[in-house]
DNA sequence: ATGCACATGTAATACGTTACATGATTTG
DNA sequence: CAAATCATGTAACGTATTACATGTGCAT
């Protein structure tokens, strides 16, 4: 049902081939609604029958041809009725990590695991900072708040930093707690 | 896939019925692998199919009948090599309220949403902070990491407890922007 | 005696994943 | 010039969620 609404905010940055949205959520969406290419071609379908976006097909040469889609300002009301309502499901959070963690025996091996989430959450961390440095362009945080048209898009990118922040230190953690239990045991 | 090693994981702390474990992935599993109980039940059948838990029928008088599982040795065998392998997919986030916050028109609107998930957060973490509390028992967390059997969900407490004080802060940080937004607008 | 929470499920539907298909462009 | 990657999708299958169903016990 949310994934309608993802679809639509994503539309909000203007005109995109499923292709193009795929990608954007990948980079971005990703870190609050996750989507393959299957369910957004699929939502595609169903919110032009709707009339919520307009499709235009694009016929290319040297390419497979694809289709363009824009919101309509019907979807573009429905976006604006469904962010003013509160959330009717609270967040889920998906981690094959922390169930290993849960079930862990041997410290040893929960640590090659968590080193391995630390690492990547960097990863993470990085490819962020330059996302935000892309859309600062120069500007400080604050100058950027100021004048910019729509905000929400760096606020929820600010969401995507400071989870992976709290995941690098909760591996700290994890990891000088388990460093201690393989020294003693 | 991952789920019935969640449920693998909870009967590690005993045996328990399909309604008992709905309850803990309530109250704990939820933070990194929520379920339902029709997901756990269906599950439970096919552990025990597979004989990877086993099921005890127990008549009860004043009561509906019910199952009581346990994990059986190829359950716990099939766990220890689950908790060995790193994790096949990266860990996943739905959050309605960012989609609302990506989609963003009205500072005012928004900030009564995100003010409604500070509230939350805030109570979530009171909840934690008391089972952890019950965890440690009067212990400091140094004495309990030393001595307990098993410091798994302890560890995944932890994740819960710092991912919702990185979500209040986050809050509080909306909150300072929207509120320069709509000061100045 | 009415309503809420416990305890257990089934059926219908929605959603997500995997595998496949096709052609263009880039890289070694 | 072969292999990898980009770009665009479709089809089949497996998993999850929602709505419904049923009966008990407890509190007011």
């Amino acid at each position: 049902m949310s994934l309608k609404y993802a679809v639509l905010a994503a539309l909000l940055e203007g005109e995109a081939s499923g292709y193009e949205l795929s990608k954007l959520f990948d980079i971005s969406f990703a870190n609050f609604w996750p989507a393959t290419p299957q369910q957004l071609y699929r939502e595609l379908e169903r919110l032009a029958q709707d009339g919520l976006v307009e499709a235009r097909f694009v016929q290319q040469e040297r390419r497979p041809n694809k289709r363009m889609f824009t919101l309509t300002e019907a979807g573009r009301a429905d976006l604006r009725a469904f962010a003013a309502e509160p959330p009717r499901r609270p967040t889920a959070i998906r981690d094959e990590l922390l169930i290993k963690v849960q079930a862990m025996e041997d410290p040893e091996t929960a640590r090659a695991l968590v080193d391995e989430r630390r690492g990547w959450a960097r990863g993470k961390l990085d490819r962020y900072e330059r996302v935000r440095g892309r859309l600062l362009d120069g500007r400080t945080e604050e100058e950027y708040l100021r004048d910019a048209e729509r905000i929400g898009p760096y606020l929820t990118l600010l969401a995507g930093i400071s989870f992976e922040e709290e995941n690098l230190r909760w591996c700290d953690r994890v990891l000088a707690v388990l460093g201690r239990r393989v020294a003693a045991g």
